[in-house]
RNA sequence: GUGGGUAUAGUUCAGUUGGUUAGAGCGCCAGAUUGUGGCUCUGGAAGUCGUGGGUUCGAAUCCCACUACUCACC
């Protein structure tokens, strides 16, 4: 069987924005969408009642982090990455490219594949492509990431060339290997910051043909306007009838940037990571809610906000939650700036059914602050 | 009441044979965080060294008195 399929509904005539339907073997994810991240098999701070109650589409793990625990196999002899979390719509699992690109010193990549060892134990192991669809065959997940190697930034183009040439054999290994025809493989676009390099990309892995695109080696400390001149070039060269996915993106005004630019799915940490840290995403900018200036407001969060968190939580208790360090204070900020994203997505999508992506946009701006050039 | 001990940042404590601008943890204040190696990381403010006197070129440090706290014994 296969039951994946995008769907391209409408493209926003401002913008060229793109408003689509994912369909998987659990469900239907209306694009574009943020998808909240759950590296261990849990979004931090959050059950996966919680992440219904929020209407999350799709979750996101981690196929590095549950390969070394509680190991795949474990996984799968509890029936898979869905029954094992509780939690029945899609996931997604990443292939762990970009947690082997961040151990640094403790990693080898070779063409066979990346030797490294284990941030926990220090023991070793080798992720080859072969190794990685085995590890995500047995997670589940309903869309699974080849395995690629993110290239850095700077990053010359002799070494952005090597890594991205490796990545595309990478990519044809995942698909020879790939077996479960219920599970969408994407392929991942590199080519760093040379535009031609991810022409190239692009070119190389549609000819593949596979079922979606993911574009990595963004969002690794460049400044956004070169973020956004890759996504220029990158995005109109992908075929229209697949999905698009914005790898480790964003902030709020990254995620309607990068959809304006005509990407159907991002994932990012940095809501949920912000929020353990005590900083609320809202519609009128960020607030660190952790500051003094809030030790006796009696106010929401986001006074446009319905999420749970600011219909029954001032600032002030949230802020006393967070400086007793209770576990409540980062699930109540971790919930709200997840609804923000989620619903930021919802309201985007109803622009661009629209026609009205590029009104969304300067009307955001407006309010949150910032023009999308600096941060956040 | 008698004898001993202690007194240094908001707090718990370091502080060398007396030597230049008295330190640390926690707390406080602020900043960071983009396919999570993160209850993490970075920075900052903050002290009439209990009070008063003395010795000395120089005292948180040595001496005296006082005060507070504390322990033991009456």
């Amino acid at each position: 069987m296969n039951s994946f399929k995008y769907e391209l509904l409408h493209v926003d005539t401002s913008t060229g924005a793109r408003l689509g339907r994912l369909h998987t073997p659990h469900g239907v994810i209306d694009t574009p969408c943020y998808m909240p991240v759950g590296t261990a098999a849990a979004v931090k701070a959050m059950t996966s009642r919680d992440m219904l109650e929020l209407d999350a589409p799709i979750l996101l793990a981690n196929t590095y982090h549950l390969y070394l625990r509680p190991g795949h196999e474990l996984v799968s002899n509890a029936g898979g990455l869905h029954r094992f979390m509780a939690w029945d719509r899609p996931i997604l699992t990443d292939s762990g490219g970009f947690q082997v690109f961040s151990l640094g010193d403790l990693r080898k990549v070779r063409e066979d594949g990346v030797m490294f060892q284990s941030h926990i134990d220090g023991s070793r192991h080798l992720f080859t492509p072969e190794k990685v669809m085995e590890i995500e065959e047995a997670l589940g997940a309903d869309i699974i990431m080849a395995f690629d190697e993110c290239s850095p930034y700077p990053c010359d183009r002799e070494r952005a060339q090597r890594a991205m040439d490796r990545t595309h054999r990478w990519a044809e290994r995942c698909k020879a290997a790939h077996r479960r025809s219920d599970q969408a493989l994407f392929g991942i676009v590199q080519g760093a910051f040379y535009e031609d390099l991810r022409l190239q990309s692009v070119k190389t892995l549609t000819d593949m043909d596979f079922p979606g695109y993911g574009i990595g080696g963004l969002s690794v400390g460049e400044p956004k306007p070169i973020m956004y001149q890759m996504l220029d070039a990158v995005a109109p060269a992908l075929p229209a009838h697949k999905p698009r996915y914005l790898m480790g993106v964003g902030s709020p005004d990254c995620l309607i940037e990068g959809a304006l630019r005509g990407i159907d799915m991002f994932d990012c940490v940095l809501a949920t990571r912000v929020a353990r840290n005590g900083t609320a995403l809202t519609s009128r900018g960020r607030i660190v809610v952790r500051n003094a200036a809030y030790a006796a407001d009696l106010s929401p969060l986001d006074p446009e906000c319905d999420c749970y968190a600011c219909r029954s939580f001032s600032r002030a208790y949230i802020r006393h939650m967070l400086n007793v360090k209770e576990i409540t204070g980062a699930h109540l900020v971790s919930l709200h700036n997840l609804h923000f994203l989620i619903q930021l997505m919802a309201e985007l999508r109803a622009a661009i059914a629209n026609d009205k992506g590029a009104e969304f946009r300067a009307a955001f701006y407006d309010k949150y602050g910032g023009d999308g050039t600096g941060r956040f």
